[in-house]
DNA sequence: TGAAACAAGTTCCAAATTGAAGTATTTATT
DNA sequence: AATAAATACTTCAATTTGGAACTTGTTTCA
């Protein structure tokens, strides 16, 4: 009943183990790959998304981005009571501490005003502390209190270890590789353009 | 003034060429890392965040997911007056024709009620077809109409063109280990809890 | 077969989100 | 030095979002 697009793609099956494959599977259609040796876990058109898309690198990217933020911030709103930003600000100060709410808005994505709601949550809270910059009258120098901290100190191991659970799927050279890999394509990011509309190459991120 | 937290762990520094480190760097406050070699484009916090995190996969999984989203979603709302969720939609229906809500839903995170608008949207605007199952009479099968062929025809292009730019940062070999190893992960991503709350190992994506 | 459990999809509504405008301060320009 | 441009942050307002409850239909199981 389901039918594949009309348009057919060499399909990325190469990123599959090797003994997986039938070795001849270089094209296939939608019921072939609903029967993918290795991946009956999936349902089919998440296998189809990740087997037979022609953007299979950001998809997959996606796909892994969601399986761990969505567990990890369910678990930071029940445990907390904070909501993803919020917590991103208490992440984002224990790493780097004394930074200002446009460091936190560059470095996650958050728009300001997000942020600055969050931020003011978490001062009320006694989280983080906010005070006045001499150098620069607009900013504010955003520091965790003792109890950002421990709160910090407490989350931070569940997002370690809930990493080191996904990358477990690989041996030590494969996540080496991997770092690699993705810290080749981190530091080309800047000459990526920002928008599409234009043409121009926009610094940022 | 920034100063780093106050644990220090073994920074992720393996993942840069080699020739980009000092090689005495074996671990680095906040000061050094503003200097690391190779880095200059990113402000200071981003390269906490990417060079001295212990979750520094995921961080580079988030942004480098980001990277691709904004541009792109921003060039369809601008282009086709889509939200990211209708045109989720369409892309799903592109690669797999005569699909159904739940199918999309369980691929792309978005909840059902979520895509329910998105798809009546759609619908209105003649670019999904919305057929009672003969089946189950819950569900309706969804296809893209020629116009929304088109229209997914037309944005394909765009997609596979910004991520193929993304993946120029890597010669064609490490393009296929970067794509195994990232279908190890997601092969083995039916393993991982969908909640930390409770222990059990849930089903699903 | 009948009742309970489950599943697909929708509607409702409270809450989150973010673009846009506004304020205050700093930097750049002439 | 005065004016313009840019920046940090906040406020406002309109839209978007998604949890919860609901409707309808299917499956399970006694």
């Amino acid at each position: 009943m389901l039918s594949a697009s009309r348009e057919k793609w060499t399909p990325c099956l190469f990123h599959m183990d090797r003994q997986m494959l039938k070795p001849d599977l270089k094209q296939c259609t939608a019921g072939e790959v609903a029967e993918l040796p290795g991946d009956g876990a999936h349902d089919e058109m998440t296998r189809v998304k990740l087997w037979q898309n022609p953007c299979w690198f950001t998809y997959r990217l996606n796909y892994l981005a969601l399986r761990y933020n969505v567990p990890l911030y369910a678990w930071v709103e029940e445990r907390y009571g904070l909501s993803r930003p919020e917590f991103v600000v208490v992440f984002s100060l224990g790493l780097l501490d004394g930074a200002y709410a446009r460091d936190i808005s560059a470095s996650s994505g958050f728009p300001q005003n997000t942020l600055s709601r969050a931020i003011h949550k978490l001062n009320r809270l006694k989280l983080v502390s906010r005070t006045p910059d001499s150098e620069d009258g607009r900013r504010f120098m955003l520091s965790l209190t003792p109890a950002g901290r421990t709160l910090f100190d407490e989350a931070l191991p569940r997002f370690v270890s809930f990493e080191h659970m996904m990358l477990d799927a690989l041996d030590h050279d494969e996540q080496r590789q991997l770092s690699t890999l993705m810290a080749k394509m981190v530091l080309a990011s800047p000459q990526w353009p920002n928008t599409l509309d234009d043409k121009r190459h926009n610094q940022g991120g």
